[in-house]
DNA sequence: CTAGTTGCAAAGAGTTTGCATGGCG
DNA sequence: CGCCATGCAAACTCTTTGCAACTAG
């Protein structure tokens, strides 16, 4: 099953791979593509089996109870790591050295093996902890 | 205004504090408690509310896609974090001195203050790796 | 007594599914 | 040409909301 190229799953993981720094909504990707023809449930079938190919992720943000899809470039994504302020909802990205260590504590201290595509981080930015 | 302490408030913060190891879904709070005349509704309502008091914490996990709310106990998951596995969906708690140095990392790293109840890391735990 | 809270049922929002049509290989 | 994928609309699930009755303080 899933054999076809079609032009839907074209355009999808095009639109994804052309900004792999962001993450959508599923209605965001299905709003931004539809001047190309795809519907909301093509967007809705193709989206888990893309990430079941490993070619995008699923993260789950906890501020917002929504769910967000992201392609997974392999330069940058796979290293990096979602910084995300529980207050102002800002959204950073963790230094790739520190991204480092977290991966080798987590790693000597458990025995788990963290990815950092899907992991995100909660907590405070820099701004907030004063303005508290 | 939220100034009552109701039955139902009272059976809902109890019921999440006698649990306060584990991570529930709106509906296994209310299906726990249905023989204490709660209401569904008042699950809903209550538990943003408990949430923004900083008295429970509401988290997303990636893999489900769905919300599950947990009591903040004040000596245990003040400090753990927790460790989800992407394979086995396993959940298990990451040491706390392991916490601690993931916790200063960030604050050095990139002066973010990370929180710890609030944050799940996803990745393979030491069994799935082996059985890959 | 007064204002916040509850239960119920209806309304919404987001997601999934059945089925006939369409398109990739 | 055969089978998978698409589009549309209906079906579902989860969550929110309006309103009258209720209750904590």
């Amino acid at each position: 099953m899933k054999k076809y190229m079609t032009k839907q799953r074209k355009e999808l993981l095009c639109f994804l791979e052309e900004n792999a720094d962001a993450m959508f909504k599923v209605y965001d990707i299905y709003d931004s593509l539809k001047d190309k023809d795809i519907s909301l449930s093509a967007v809705y079938r193709n989206l888990p089996v893309l990430e079941k190919e490993g070619l995008i992720n699923r993260i789950a943000i906890t501020g917002s109870s929504e769910i967000y899809y992201q392609s997974i470039d392999s330069k940058l994504c796979k290293k990096s790591i979602h910084l995300n302020c529980t207050k102002c909802g800002k959204s950073e990205h963790l230094k790739t050295e520190t991204a480092l260590i977290l991966k080798d504590s987590t790693l000597t201290g458990n025995g788990f093996e963290l990815d950092p595509s899907k992991t995100v981080i909660y907590g405070k930015c820099s701004d907030c902890q004063e303005n508290n």
